[in-house]
DNA sequence: AAACTCTGTTTCCTATAGTGAACCCATTCA
DNA sequence: TGAATGGGTTCACTATAGGAAACAGAGTTT
């Protein structure tokens, strides 16, 4: 399947949800934002570049704003649309999850390159999975494949020296305290350069599957 | 300016997500959706109650839409607004992108209590951004106010040790290598709790905004 | 209390968004 | 081949959004 038909695949399913779009009270939520930070029409005005009577019509509903009138209200205001559009948030979410890993206390993956040891891993659903790992691998023939796995990766080496392989770039030396981010569906290895094994702190994003 | 005020502008900067929008080919967009569901002018006229003239000036940025010939477009065509706005994921993954940042030679952005080091910030959209931060502060009080954005941070200490006060628990201590995953809406705030600085390397998902 | 100042609203006027009809240009059909 | 259909664009007109200025109301100052 090409690139172009899974993308207006996409397209297709995206279009066919369906969501309910209410009133939208757009000029509501502006004089809500306006109010929040004590401003004066005449300092939106200001900001945005729109005029004072054109601020107040759409703060009571009585013109809907024009596309570029919407911009110039995001843009002189700083904020984002969704933001403009979003009533309230009513649950600011405030979940307030935490989940403490004591040096060495995750849980522990070992294979023959890498020894893993994954932290936080008490808390399910989250965005981000992070996890230590211990570098046993000393080349780069020890690999079998590229390691792979969608979304994206941050790394940062915590001891020792490593060097990176990764599909696109050349090897790359990274010694304690470098640091890098790249997408992780580019294959990428790691081998330690040292006498000691080399510890690196990773960070990944789920897998899309969206 | 307060510390969460700080904390947020960095990460705005530091997500890379463009502080406002531009060009924002709206008509460009709009031929997509309705190229992809193989629908003509008419087909759309039908669905959204717009006249086939104006939709095809919309589509050729001839005029800026009206905010509810706006809403109309997202009722007709079953689509979310942002869905509108955001060009739909063109890369086909496997970008293969990369940035590097070496010891100490991210980003800086001081302030009275924190001293951030943003890493990989030259990486624009990106769905996590991973600094590191110098903790200056030595008591809770120097904090105006609770530090909060949305999302989750992972937070490992570097060196030193830090006091991790949260506001749904009681204080943590944390010493080098241990970590904690939280959600950042729950208001927090470091102090460094030795002679020196403590450092502290935190990786954040960018802010919802959906 | 009058004059001033700062707010938001209302009044006009013009610029432009939205509409139906006419138009153009392909493709299909008789 | 010419007629007919169905796609998108352009035109001429009407409806409406945006702007400048006038208005109105609530404090302040004199």
């Amino acid at each position: 399947m090409s690139a172009t038909t899974d993308q207006q695949a996409a397209l297709r399913i995206a279009s066919g949800r369906k969501p309910f779009v209410e009133p939208l009270r757009l000029g509501e939520r502006l004089k809500e934002i306006r109010l929040a930070n004590q401003w004066t029409l005449e300092d939106v005005s200001q900001r945005t570049g729109l005029a004072r009577s054109t601020l107040s019509k759409i703060e009571n509903d009585q013109i809907s704003p024009t596309f570029t009138a919407v911009q110039k209200l995001i843009n002189g205001l700083g904020i984002d649309l969704p933001q403009l559009l979003t009533p309230p948030r009513v649950q600011p979410r405030t979940m307030g999850r935490r989940d403490l890993t004591r040096q060495g206390e995750g849980q522990r993956h070992p294979t023959p390159t890498y020894e893993h040891e994954l932290l936080s891993c008490e808390l399910a659903q989250k965005r981000m999975i992070p996890f230590k790992t211990i570098v046993r691998a000393r080349s780069f023939d020890e690999f079998s494949e590229w390691v792979r796995h969608d979304g994206e990766e941050f790394l940062m080496v915590l001891e020792g020296e490593v060097r990176l392989y990764t599909e696109f770039y050349e090897p790359l030396q990274l010694s304690r305290g470098d640091s890098i981010y790249f997408d992780s569906d580019m294959g990428h290895a790691l081998v330690s350069l040292g006498d000691d094994d080399a510890v690196v702190l990773s960070v990944c994003t789920p897998g899309d599957s969206a």
